[in-house]
DNA sequence: CGGGTTCTTGACTAGTTTCAAGCAAAGTGG
DNA sequence: CCACTTTGCTTGAAACTAGTCAAGAACCCG
């Protein structure tokens, strides 16, 4: 099934023109051109729904589609072969996924949906056009490479350096950040579809640590977590704690 | 003198045109045509070579220039405010150096030399003009972006999921595999100029349990290491241990 | 031949994992 | 609609991996 999410899944709901794509009236997206526009609608070959636990690619095959995340929660992992999993990133709104599919073929990690998940298809040879005719939307690929890579980047310091109490506050911060600049999130509060174990998976953490790391964060007084709903009580201790850039985002591009 | 390593380090060698670049006869680099070399040439601004220990780029500034690495060794990182280090990739022939600076302006890490290093040096505003006329060598640079996330996600595996020991063994590998694909590995053996210090940062070890477990691998015979000469003396079971990947690598290209 | 890095080793400590058990909440099916 | 199952969360205790401290040896470089 997840080899032929069109076929699956296409009939699972009206398909949106780019125009009217809810994402592009958010201010955190750049706006593109009417030619622009015009040629990624020309490109998208459809729309496709997962469902919880689904996958959208998966390790080690060749996938010949490629997704920007319309609504819905997915996340990036690979396994070891006896079944350690290490989530490398979460997907949401407005997120490119398989770029590594569209460079080598065959992608080097899996994609699975945390919920219900809706995603623009695209045809992964067919990207090869964009670079050729629309330089701005190609360097907009690059943009988005670039900001994957700056993710890893800290997500790396965060496991490699940072003990479990600063890992976890810095994932509360990075994820509520993510949610908050696609229009997630309210006040300081919220909803999000994974339970402890990809907390842990993230962090490089056993479940039981992380359970107890997550309970002494809400024992300090510092966040609110009951089964996916989280709420940053002192958002500032919490950056201060996993030493996060609260800085203001700027505008990205959209593909 | 880390952001004038023209003024600074143009004097210090001789700058050989893209056509004679000895990394171009590799067979592990794609070769470009004529038009390709010829636009390369123009945008390349000189040569700099860097001392053990000279910064590249700095976390968090503006740099004006992007490299590649012509010879040598380098290592990309990042620092906590307390002076924690993690070291997120190595640099070596045929890296490409800067790619979030030049999408982002500031660069979200910071690079240094190993040892005596050289590299061709771009500006990095220029850059766009590659996108506009050379589709071609921009998607090259994707490739190249895409490379670097994917050894991210196998370096985040690695230091989220795996053991002490089997992380070693990976990153042995790991490097051994990159420096023979650029021709600096012989037989079994390759000089690198790292320290333990480095592969402990590198794996988020600390000092000490890195050169317990580094003895240990010795003493199961599975590698040897003096002073970064290293020398792997059962490969096969060495990419067991890691989970390493020993298949053959693809061509790649080289800006 | 110093003087600084880098490496090595042992003893002790702390952080994290593993094991085990129980509970709560949310499905599922008869 | 209620037993039954599954999934996720919580807690305590024991085991272990990895970190810290400390000191000395080996190795380079000037």
């Amino acid at each position: 099934m997840s080899d032929r999410p069109l076929s699956a899944n296409a009939a699972s709901g009206e398909t949106v023109p780019c125009e009217d794509c809810p994402l592009r009236r958010r201010a955190a997206f750049r706006s593109l051109s009417e030619d622009e526009l015009h040629f990624i609608e020309r490109l998208k070959i459809g729309e496709a729904t997962f469902v919880k636990g689904q996958a959208l690619l998966t390790e080690g095959t060749r996938s010949p589609y490629v997704y920007t995340v319309l609504h819905g929660w997915g996340f990036r992992y690979k396994l070891l072969e006896d079944g350690r999993r290490q989530i490398l990133n979460y997907a949401l709104s407005g997120d490119f996924l398989g770029l590594q599919a569209s460079v080598f073929g065959d992608t080097g990690y899996s994609v699975e949906a945390l919920g219900p998940l809706r995603a623009c298809v695209f045809q992964r040879e067919r990207l090869w056009e964009l670079y050729k005719s629309w330089p701005s939307l190609a360097f907009d690929l690059t943009w988005l490479a670039a900001r994957e890579e700056r993710i890893l980047d800290d997500n790396l310091l965060s496991v490699g350096r940072r003990s479990a109490l600063e890992r976890v506050a810095y994932l509360v911060m990075h994820l509520f950040a993510r949610a908050e600049s696609v229009g997630l999130a309210t006040g300081d509060r919220l909803t999000l579809p994974i339970t402890q174990q990809h907390v842990a998976d993230t962090l490089g953490l056993s479940l039981v640590h992380t359970n107890k790391t997550l309970s002494r964060l809400v024992r300090l007084g510092l966040l609110r977590w009951h089964a996916g709903s989280l709420a940053l009580v002192e958002r500032d201790k919490l950056a201060a704690l996993a030493g996060f850039d609260l800085e203001a985002r700027s505008v990205r591009p959209l593909i």
